[in-house]
DNA sequence: CCGCATCCTATCCGATACTG
DNA sequence: CAGTATCGGATAGGATGCGG
């Protein structure tokens, strides 16, 4: 393993996709519920403002992670739902979450020793 | 899936771990090979600056996945190993590794179109 | 050989206010 | 309802130089 660099590490390319704060949040959402709209997503993650998840939303959207469909409505409706490419990265998600799990186990019982 | 915030994300957990321009490149570099001095791994990553591989590598160092070494030589020798517990990180850096091919391909076939 | 200190820039992210 | 626009603080990361 030579001259390795960061634009030639392709795990980096999974990563700057799930990589921004709310990113694995909407995701798993999207994940487990199709379509969903704007006004849902933001119910179901409060804490995030409206600014980032419009900004996060139209980026994985960029990536065609999620497909963003507008409805023609008034009031308007915005529904966004994972794509099939989008679905691939499920076994990501599932490794991190499973990682993560055991790591607060671990993390715990080492603060309570 | 209700009233989610990142604190309470464990995917969060091992992606805190994970991120850093040159995380993934390390860890790669020392589940390979373990242990690599200091100027083996900035041999093996030449972009990289000392300042970043020290940063980089003091973060790993105090989560546990990595080990420092050092012996009390003129010149001085410090040696990095990863840690058992770093290792259990294999499996998402290989379906990180893995989606990230199949991305590069699906994104090199599109620009050829 | 290994690392620290300093300075600098770019981007991330939050708070807030406004709009068709 | 589903966004923009603007401001400002925090953080990541690069360049360079010094030190035991």
């Amino acid at each position: 393993m030579t001259n390795l660099n960061p634009d030639f590490c392709e795990v980096n390319e999974s990563l700057d996709i799930l990589v921004g704060k709310w990113k694995p949040i909407i995701l798993l959402n999207l994940l487990a519920e199709s379509p969903m709209r704007f006004s849902e997503l933001k119910k179901a993650i409060p804490k995030i403002t409206q600014k980032m998840l419009t900004k996060q939303l139209r980026e994985l959207e960029s990536q065609e992670i999620i497909i963003r469909k507008v409805y023609a409505q008034v009031p308007p409706r915005v529904e966004y739902s994972i794509t099939k490419y989008g679905k691939t990265l499920q076994p990501i998600l599932d490794a991190m979450h499973e990682w993560g799990l055991k790591h607060k186990e671990r993390t715990n019982s080492k603060i309570t020793i």
